[in-house]
DNA sequence: TAAGATTTGTTCGTATGTATC
DNA sequence: GGATACATACGAACAAATCTT
């Protein structure tokens, strides 16, 4: 086969769209040129009508559209309509992992990720923290100070330690940084509920991983970067290699909203 | 303000969802339960409407839910209907895009994450790329030989320049990290077509990164993966040097399908 | 080429639900 | 409680696309 050699890798060509996604598609154009903020209100449903001269069934597919992708929210009775909405973190998670559904991802992939960022994103936290953000990653920390006597409460800790990381992720300055982060906490998540990744039971390697989020937080007190890169990056070694070794192969559920 | 101290960080509340969200999500069961696959087909409107005992108008909206989402394609006609689909790279960055569309995300937060990501990468392709897939990445870079002598030409170098990237991250094994870097070149892109993100022209440092990369298929081809990684770190840092000068503060699109 | 069959696409009229005043 | 303003849902009819013969 020959390469292809324009640069090009993906086919954009798209011959033909069915009406509700090109009004969806001049509704977000109408918001652009009018730079619409979260919170401001679309036209009503006659007045789209009119707008676009489509017809009311047509409209309501457009909005649901965009109501899918997180752009707006409905609300009926009078004061009613449809207003600009923020796309939230759990909702752009939950899209995205319906992209990884199909991806095949294997648990070493998600950790090869894991252990470059995770370090990269303590570092740049260390110092940066209010007390009542290090008091709740310590509180998470604390949790299940005990071994865990059962599988169940093993999935629980390892749940717990997933906790710790999402919530980390969400005070990171860095936005994508925090957002990958997170989504890769969620996607572990999941895992170890649908499938059974929690055991057979590592009860001292997850003892060990309480240890390093107590003195990770410690770290993030005394603002030593240095020291809170090197527990998360040792950290991330101990978990990859748990994980590793009951891996499984890939992903598989259609995730839900 | 108090912490919560709950590990729960944002809100789950789902009080009531319109009908055709509700139908949207039993139709995603219904496919999960029969583990149906991309290219099989879901039942046609007239089945779906007795399934579910909801109208054609109902209906159609949870078709359109599920197609904005990219997991269903529709086609009219006999043998027509909605299939399974998988999400597509470009729809899942679509999606992502959005999310950020909110977010004030700075070039420096994006390189912060390309400084340590790419060099990654490479590394862990070097040695492991086919022919073809090494002489198309070396046609990217020798596009654009000489110096760029006006914006236009200075903006299509730069885009270039991020095909090559673009390109590359499709090569990966590793599925999120090929998706996150080819994300973060999307973003790059349109920010360079959207706004002027490419004067004042600084020449030379184009051209430094367009020996970069012939440097980095290069070694890619010998597998030398320090190599690989070094090349790609410098050229990171310089890339990121001319950004942050000509700097700007957030994105700002609605970003398209 | 043309006709017919099948399936989605679009419209309209009407009725119902829901939140505000 | 009643009026109002909005979205929500239904059903029937017709239009358009596309496959088969």
């Amino acid at each position: 086969m020959k390469p292809k050699m324009d640069g090009s890798s993906e086919f954009i060509a798209r011959p033909k769209q069915s009406r509700p996604v090109r009004v969806a598609d001049k509704i977000k154009q109408w918001v652009v040129e009018r730079d619409l903020k979260q919170g401001d209100k679309l036209p009503n449903e006659a007045e789209m009508i009119k707008l676009f001269s489509v017809s009311k069934g047509t409209v309501r597919e457009a909005m649901r559209i965009l109501e899918a992708q997180g752009l707006i929210v409905t609300r009926t009775g009078p004061g009613g309509g449809s207003f600009i909405d923020k796309v939230s973190a759990e909702r752009a998670r939950s899209l995205l992992a319906n992209y990884f559904y199909f991806q095949n991802l294997s648990i070493s992939d998600i950790y090869q990720m894991r252990k470059t960022l995770e370090p990269e994103l303590v570092a740049s936290l260390a110092g940066k923290l209010t007390e009542v953000q290090l008091d709740e990653l310590q509180f998470l920390a604390e949790r299940h100070p005990e071994p865990a006597s059962s599988p169940e409460e093993e999935m629980e800790q390892h749940i717990s330690s997933l906790a710790f990381h999402a919530r980390l992720s969400e005070f990171a300055g860095n936005r994508l940084l925090g957002f990958v982060i997170g989504f890769m906490a969620r996607i572990l998540t999941d895992l170890t509920v649908y499938r059974r990744l929690y055991d057979p039971p590592s009860a001292e390697l997850w003892q060990r991983g309480r240890e390093h989020q107590l003195e990770l937080v410690q770290a993030l007190r005394d603002g030593d970067s240095d020291a809170a890169r090197a527990i998360m990056a040792s950290h991330m070694k101990g978990a990859e290699r748990i994980m590793i070794a009951q891996e499984a192969q890939l992903m598989r559920n259609f995730m839900g909203e």
